[in-house]
DNA sequence: CACACTTACGATATTCGTAAGGATT
DNA sequence: AATCCTTACGAATATCGTAAGTGTG
């Protein structure tokens, strides 16, 4: 039994006739009726009656039909559930990225991406850098978005910019305003960061421990935003990406260049090797892209 | 999209690989290769990402395989069904049949034919002989049991037997003794038999008036066991069909052939004109003209 | 180098349309 | 006689398998 004998069947089950059938079909009558008969000797008996000037259907064709109906609208339904998600006019993306990403750049990112494929829905996973790591590793994200990993990692990297640490201090501060500060002067005072297993925190004690230097951490938080606030509130001064500036002045925080040594990394796409995206998850990639919002790398 | 290429979809993506799963579809990798392009194409993008060594589901595939499964098993029940109809080890088949048909030797045939195809349900209508041929006409039912219509009748007709009627007398009655009965004899007890719409009745009174009697009716009733109680205890006598033999016994009336004028008139199948009969209800047919249970016509 | 999928090409099957045949109104 | 379905047959199309090509481990 194949689609096409199904849908002639059901053509000539409406039409009671093979001619009209066989026109609304653009299949001759002889085709048709050959197609017709194919379909019952593969079912093993007639469905349709035919008394050389008319045709009805077998009490096994009616039954036929509501199943026919059934099965070719299943059919055609799953048919343009795929193409739709080929055409990126349905479907849902999950991606991950880590939390100062998410929350800054990629807002408007997927706002662009809304206007332009309003079908699709996108997931996203708000978590540290870690954990987008492990979500795209696992298979349970198609896209990350997180600092470049170790060499030794095996997810592929696609970079989208190079962050750069920045200076947090108190608006009202000697140090708000310098064009530029050095660690050395950074540091004398108290230090807000965030909690262990961040990788903002993990980076800035990696790189300081290289130069000989330790963090004078005074308070920390698990969250950028409390950061901030402590910031504004005079609590101490900070080190953050410089793709949290935007949030850091609007907790009231100051930003300031930081000096020799440079901590920066690049900030990317992560993807599983082997696995292909889905047209929908390119299209998202291809917007990150493209977004003309990322600070200079320099 | 065909049926084959959804097939050769879910063995590939099972196996994921093009090499085992040609072989279970008895499939060249080539033949299989071009298969898959095709329903890919037809979808509009890919449904697996192959890296010439191995093959794995694009996220799309991924959302086709329960799609598919559902569909293939959909279909494949649908086929089933339709087989199992055709080869009687499914079905239903509704028939009407008039009440003395019915009670009397439908049983025994129904018993047949549910040892023959036990899986084939049938619908009996209990209906006086006029409402058969009405159900018939209207397709209500595929096979109606009555007696002979008027040649004027659409309805094609295919005689079973030919019944007779026979009197019916209590059996404490000296009519009872003799081996037959002429009318004059009978029409001088009080006489019981159906109620009007029955064909019973209306024949009896047609062929009495032809030959100029009228029915002394006493009691009548709509139910012929009711008469043949009603005999039984003496109330007075009945005509009815020899069909119905059996029947006034087991009530305790006693059947007595009748004279001239023998009234008679074949019994057989109804079916509607123009239709075909369902596979389940040729069989029902078949089993019916086969049945050795027929009083002889003579 | 070996394996696994893709592409190319000739052979085989299927499907199609035209034309003839048969039956009914 | 006209209409409608079936059957027959040659042609176009599609599908298949063998074999060569290509990229990966």
């Amino acid at each position: 039994m194949t689609v096409k004998q199904l849908r002639a069947f059901l053509v000539v089950a409406q039409t009671l006739s093979f001619a009209q059938a066989g026109e609304r079909l653009c299949l001759s009558q002889s085709a048709l009726s050959l197609t017709i008969k194919a379909l019952e000797d593969s079912l093993g008996g007639r469905l349709f009656s035919r008394t050389t000037r008319s045709v009805c259907l077998t009490p096994e064709g009616e039954a036929l039909v509501p199943l026919a109906r059934r099965l070719l609208a299943d059919w055609d339904d799953a048919e343009d559930e795929l193409r739709q998600r080929f055409s990126l006019r349905r479907g849902r993306v999950a991606m991950a990225a880590m939390p100062s990403f998410a929350g800054n750049l990629l807002p408007p990112v997927l706002k662009r991406f809304r206007q332009q494929y309003p079908a699709i829905g996108v997931t996203v996973h708000d978590v540290i850098n870690e954990e987008v790591m492990e979500l795209v590793r696992s298979g349970a994200v198609e896209l990350g978005i997180a600092f470049e990993p170790e060499p030794t990692s095996p997810l592929l990297f696609q970079a989208l910019y190079v962050d750069r640490f920045v200076a947090v201090v108190p608006a009202d501060s000697p140090l708000a305003g310098q064009s530029a500060l050095s660690w050395a002067e950074l540091l004398t005072e108290s230090f807000i960061t965030l909690q262990r297993p961040s990788s903002v925190r993990v980076m800035l004690e990696e790189h300081l421990r290289q130069q000989g230097r330790a963090l004078p951490v005074a308070f920390e938080s698990h969250q950028l935003a409390t950061v901030g606030r402590m910031v504004a509130n005079g609590l101490g001064v900070s080190a953050v990406p410089a793709l949290c500036r935007e949030q850091m002045h609007e907790l009231g925080a100051c930003c300031v260049a930081l000096g020799e040594p440079v901590i920066e990394r690049p900030v990317g796409l992560l993807t599983r090797p082997g696995y292909e995206l889905s047209v929908a998850a390119r299209a998202i990639a291809d917007v990150l892209a493209q977004a003309p919002i990322y600070p200079a790398s320099t």
